[in-house]
DNA sequence: TACATATGAAACCATAAGGTACCATGTCAA
DNA sequence: TTGACATGGTACCTTATGGTTTCATATGTA
């Protein structure tokens, strides 16, 4: 799995909020360009990045285009993550422990 | 917490190369760069934009900068994928039981 | 069909980012 | 003190990136 463009991706602020958004629901370039202060251009780049970075999915509706929240995608950025979780002992017993209460 | 810094340190992959490099032990500038086919002062910049994102603590010893991985610092970028913990159901009862079958 | 709507796509701009070259400064060692 | 060594810092270059404008294309609707 190439890693590169997720990191890519979410490396920019107006990218991430556009994933913030599409958490509560599916939305055409337009809707979300609604909710910036750019063109609709500028945001289809950012939703083309996103797409390549495998973090959302787009299917055609008529001559709409709808965005889809692909949350599976990141599993690229959480896998490199647990590359330093031998740093993590604190968060990963306390997480731990966590799961064990609510088993009980 | 300012999370812009720590997504943007972390969309290169050459700084990502050298925080998995900081794991195993700590490395001055000098000793980063031998790893890498660039100059110093490129590997400085990275350095930079690494303790900038809060991901490496520097400090100085003589003549030389000591560079250590700060894990704390990618607490911004687990804490943000969280926002997308409702779409990982099935992830998240994976590790569940993973970590029961651990406790048995 | 005719017109409005939703995108796609390319050209163009300014700025950020990754690198190099080069010179200054601080520190260790003889 | 004198070099040698490890960095710091700046100027400069090239390419990537985020945005806008403008025009073409596809689809929905009166």
């Amino acid at each position: 799995m190439e890693t590169q463009p997720t990191f890519r991706a979410l490396a920019d602020p107006t990218r991430r909020d556009i994933l913030l958004m599409l958490r509560d629901k599916e939305m055409t370039i337009a809707e979300v360009t609604d909710n910036f202060d750019m063109t609709r251009a500028a945001v289809k780049k950012h939703l083309t990045v996103l797409s390549d970075g495998g973090l959302i999915t787009v299917r055609a509706q008529g001559r709409e285009r709808i965005n889809s929240l692909n949350p599976a995608g990141m599993a690229p950025i959480r896998d490199w993550l647990t590359f330093f979780d031998a740093f993590w002992d604190t968060r990963l017993s306390a997480l731990k422990s966590e799961i064990e209460k609510d088993t009980q």
